[in-house]
RNA sequence: GGUGGGAUACUCAAGUGGUCAACGAGGGCAGACUGUAAAUCUGCUGGCUUUCGCCUUCGGAGGUUCGAAUCCUCCUCCCACCA
């Protein structure tokens, strides 16, 4: 029982540190049915969980599977400083109204993959507050800067001659607090949070709550793109709460060699399974596209059911295989005559008529699945399909 | 506090009085090819009721000039070295 537990929790991390602790604790579980915390931060800026959060997730819930209680932390205090991660725009504070806001859409979106009884869902804000100036003071005297610029991130900006301020000092010093005041027994995060997530070790040591944290941490999901981590501020995402149609086609859309990273982290398909299709694709036994409609339907299925991945399947189907327009389409109306590049603007298929004036150039552009070269085009009245490049739709009717 | 360097479009990065809406690279979008994959090749990549035209953009505010991203003044921010 122990070992399937190691072994599930084990799976697809990228590093676990003191990985004898965490048997230690499961064996307690099955053995006296002792529980403990594994903690786990998230920024309450961006309330849209997309598929890249829900590795960690995932990985949260089967902790909980095992006697793990998750201590789910709203970032509502860190927040304020924003987390080291290279880029140079100063956060907004939040106010307190929309952070609480965001926690609510967080836990209507995070309860789809954990177990709300055995989640406590905990602001920072709540125990950094009462730490006042002097509590703060004290914290950083534990680092040194030197220990500081050892941060991977730090480095490199450091050396670059890019800026680093103070604040972005604060930020692990307060996450690593959190594990002191929470007393976690297991923390769990990306690659990227390493040193954010040592240092609650360290903490611990230092403060001498008598525990110190075992460390888990989960590979960066790479988003559509295949180079650089999903998120939403680069658009490569594929958010939970997305249509069954579009989340069908996001995961359709990725390459072949990224499929079977998601694969890895994100089907609940066992390694073997996976070992053997992605043989039996190497061999040419199995069509690579089918491999990855067996993934996308997956994925639907997880947030949307099996009848609306298989319903997204079919539409996929009807689009692009027998080139036909989506069923679903946004309709517009208009008063005409009225200019192609304007019509393509009002319905939200181009940002700007300079834009649709070089698409319409470039041959991007149907109107009734005839490509269309004339960029001084007037639609007269009547009903029109208009279409750019491959995936965006819209039906116009023009009035008089 | 002192000295020197820097701030250019999504990012990096050229440009040091007109030929600059601004080289180049990356990214992005589109076309061809495909499996709406990847790779490759090609085009585009500030806006505008319409483009051999007009308007806005080179950290901010003024100024010099027929004309400024480029010169001058002040301001803001960043970096390095010295204290």
């Amino acid at each position: 029982m122990v070992k399937e537990a190691v072994d599930e929790i084990v799976r697809g991390t990228a590093e676990i540190i003191d990985k004898e602790k965490i048997e230690k604790l499961l064996k307690e579980y099955f053995e006296e049915g002792k529980h403990y915390y594994v903690k786990a931060g998230f920024d309450p800026t961006a309330p849209d969980l997309h598929l890249g959060h829900t590795v960690l997730l995932q990985k949260l819930a089967t902790f909980q599977k095992y006697g793990g209680i998750v201590q789910f932390i709203i970032g509502d205090f860190t927040a304020m400083i924003g987390d080291p991660t290279g880029k140079s725009e100063t956060r907004k504070k939040l106010d307190r109204e929309t952070v609480l806001k965001n926690a609510k859409s967080y836990q209507e979106q995070v309860f789809k993959i954990l177990d709300p009884d055995k989640t406590q869902v905990l602001f920072n804000s709540q125990w950094i507050d009462k730490l006042g100036a002097s509590g703060l003071v004290e914290l950083t005297t534990l680092v040194s800067v030197a220990r500081m610029l050892e941060r991977d991130d730090f480095e490199k900006r450091y050396k670059a001659g890019k800026p680093i301020a103070i604040s972005e000092f604060i930020y692990p010093l307060l996450q690593g607090y959190d594990s002191v005041y929470l007393k976690s027994d297991i923390e769990i995060g990306g690659t990227d949070q390493k040193f954010n997530l040592l240092m609650g070790r360290q903490l611990q040591r230092s403060f001498g709550v008598g525990k110190e944290q075992a460390v888990l941490m989960m590979p960066i999901l790479e988003g559509l793109d295949g180079v650089q981590k999903m998120s939403k501020s680069l658009g490569n995402y594929i958010g939970v709460d997305e249509e069954p149609n579009t989340m069908f086609a996001k995961v359709m859309s990725i390459s072949d060699e990224l499929m079977w990273r998601y694969y890895e982290l994100l089907s609940s398909k066992s390694l073997e399974e996976i070992e053997i299709l992605k043989e039996g694709v190497k061999e040419g036994k199995v069509h690579p596209k089918y491999a990855k409609e067996l993934l996308a339907a997956e994925i639907t299925a997880r947030f949307h059911g099996d009848e609306a991945a298989k319903a997204a399947k079919e539409e996929f189907d009807r689009v692009h295989k027998q080139n036909d327009i989506p069923s679903d389409i946004a309709e517009y109306e208009l008063k005409g005559p009225i200019w192609i590049a304007k019509a393509l603007v009002e319905c939200a298929l181009e940002p700007s008529t300079s834009q649709a004036r070089r698409d319409i150039q470039a041959g991007a552009v149907r109107v009734d699945k005839e490509k269309i070269s004339d960029k001084d085009l007037h639609l007269k009245e009547g009903e029109y399909i208009l279409q750019v490049g491959k995936r965006k739709f819209a039906k116009l009717k023009v009035t008089k």
